[in-house]
DNA sequence: CTCGCCCTTAACAATTTGATAATGTGTTAG
DNA sequence: CTAACACATTATCAAATTGTTAAGGGCGAG
């Protein structure tokens, strides 16, 4: 994760803002709560929230209209705004995405649906569409599964394709070598330590170009 | 992602329906569920969904007559219908398949298997449906099932042609080989792993060109 | 019915890959 | 200075993957 996500909270009753807000503080989302529509206009400038959650039912501006208020600001051009709505009410959630919002949670909540929705939206924001990574002279297309160098096409194993694509899907970044593991291997198979060195070898010979840097104790970063 | 896609699922179970909400929503999906007939003809307007998912199975309207209605109606003429049926009904799938569905899933609903093929049919969607393809010497003419290499006519059995128009619509890209199963053959079929190299090989056999490319522990890719 | 083509599979060969061991190099702490 | 440590390098080998060939069932054309 890269920096903790923040998110805004409006609803009228007590209990539903306390259950939502507890189990996204634990999944180590930083939260603000509003207890009305006006409330929520009033914090969302300050706060700059990436997660709007907004009740349709609330007395005084209800969450149609905050949407709308707030989407005519450029700053919430973008942000995502989610709405609760009542389990029975089957217009509402309809509404709710005529008015641009990007997905609706019926109420009860369930945590579990909760959880998986929120994550999923932010997984789909900040996924990296573009196949196609550029650095420098390096050009990395993950749909051709090809790299080359200055126009000259470079042939990677998998495990070593992968590899450099992970690097430099964020350059500059150190990735630790559990990160590594992970990312590439997964948690089930166990590879020993040796291994990622051998594969970032390999890169660096055929590459011909001094790109991945090592970061002693740490892990290795790509940059150009 | 452009704007995430939207998915209508109408069950009478319950169970299935939670399911299905909850795997799909997971993967980024929006959800809206119907728990008749009668209530996803009256959602669908209005939600304008890209995929509708229909138990065949249903108190008051079924599947194959929710379908029906619906593609009589201009906006649903190419939305994607996916029929649910029951693993021993042997004739549903074939009568949906008649009525215009674009594919069916058997129950009990594996999530593996539901999100493989959800995400098959959305990426068919985006396909580029020319029917004749140009690479290089090579011409590939759907509709007349030819394939010629710079002028003289090539004759591929069915399979071969699928595959090699299947590769040669995205030049460049490589198609995994779960990939390739699942638009040839469907997710249904079974066959074993060498069946695609066959293909594969006669197809470079005929066309007596190296254009077909082996990305080892990945897939195949059309490039001249 | 028979022939021939299409599709699939089995069996084996050929190739590539990925992991590891063994050893070398460099750096740092004491 | 040297032991301890972390990473680099190289060679090696088993496992994974693909290529190739041949054979058989199925199906349609004639």
């Amino acid at each position: 994760m890269s920096t903790a996500k923040k998110i805004l909270i409006a609803d009228d009753e007590p209990d539903i803002l306390e259950i939502l807000e507890f189990n996204l503080a634990a999944e180590g989302y930083i939260i603000v709560t509003a207890k009305n529509g006006d409330e929520a206009i009033e914090k969302a400038p300050k706060f700059s929230p990436d997660l709007i959650i907004l009740d349709i039912m609330m007395p005084g501006k209800n969450g149609l209209e905050v949407c709308n208020q707030l989407r005519r600001l450029p700053a919430f051009k973008n942000t995502l705004i989610v709405f609760l709505t009542a389990m029975s009410d089957d217009t509402s959630e309809i509404k709710g995405l005529e008015n641009g919002a990007d997905d609706y949670i019926t109420k009860p909540v369930s945590p579990k649906v909760l959880m998986s929705k929120v994550n999923a939206l932010f997984r789909r924001l900040n996924k990296d569409e573009t196949p196609v990574i550029k650095v420098g002279d390096v050009e990395i297309d993950r749909e051709k599964y090809m790299v080359s160098h200055k126009g000259t096409d470079i042939i990677l194993a998998r495990k070593e394709f992968e590899l450099l694509a992970l690097l430099a899907s964020k350059p500059g970044k150190v990735f630790l070598r559990n990160e590594i593991l992970n990312q590439i291997w997964g948690t089930e198979v166990i590879v020993g330590d040796r291994t990622i060195d051998v594969h970032i070898r390999k890169i660096r010979q055929k590459l011909e170009l001094d790109c991945i840097t090592t970061v002693k104790g740490v892990g290795y970063k790509f940059e150009v």
